[in-house]
DNA sequence: TCCTTGTATCGATGATTGTCGATGCCATGA
DNA sequence: TCATGGCATCGACAATCATCGATACAAGGA
């Protein structure tokens, strides 16, 4: 679930220059995104992420996260499943394990929304 | 306090074509980031930051958003509080009014620390 | 000086969350 | 068939959080 909540930017491709955010983000929008930057704001969750990004082949199984992250087996894999249900990573199991790999655009989808409805260029600018 | 704890990409200015992320994010780095995501990770935040972003110069005073988001004063003198100890808004007070400024370049350098951590590119590359 | 008004703080409460140990499930191999 | 090992789920517990009403504080005006 809420896996496509977050459509990478369909809206707003109007203005280019616009000082300021296009308008007010909807309640609705606002539940959806935040359910997402939810599953980002933890460290756990962020190392584990980042840990699968510096992975050899971009992915990694339950097993070789548990010792980097200095966290239990079952606090891992609960983890693993808010952010697959966040729509963040995939799980793909093979033979006994669990491999996990990050869903391609998903994290630069919330940097979008941010700098949509927050008025702000997604560098310097 | 927590205003320094992001600075705009500090590290990693060394190769630039790594398919993935350059390294796996520190315990701290992931607290700091995590804290800053945790102040977004809300709605009623998020909502507040697009009102005062979607707001006539940019600013906005506290009752300016009581009424449009529907919670009470002081829970929305508690989410201003939360977003200025992350850093995320400014608050100046002229007269009676509290008068609250998005802090230029913050959500930017969440979105950049992402991309530099999870290996994903701002735009869809 | 007193009253009004916009904000911040306090204390309480119900809900959510991060973590763990114990346990169950499933695929592989003997 | 049974044993092993990787992973998910369950139940519990402590901690954090979002929200509110009541109240305190501060600035301007009468």
């Amino acid at each position: 679930m809420a896996l496509d909540l977050l459509p990478v930017v369909d809206s707003a491709p109007a203005t280019c220059c616009t000082p300021r955010a296009e308008a007010a983000i909807t309640a609705e929008d606002a539940v959806a995104l935040a359910r997402t930057l939810k599953a980002l704001a933890d460290p756990a969750r962020l190392r584990l992420l980042s840990l699968i990004a510096a992975h050899e082949g971009g992915e990694a199984c339950v097993c070789d996260l548990v010792g980097p992250i200095g966290l239990s087996q079952p606090t891992v894999s609960h983890h693993m499943k808010q952010l697959a249900e966040a729509g963040l990573v995939t799980r793909e199991k093979r033979g006994v394990w669990a491999y996990f790999t990050i869903v391609p655009g998903a994290v630069s989808a919330v940097s979008d929304h941010l700098a949509l409805h927050l008025g702000v260029a997604t560098a310097g600018t």
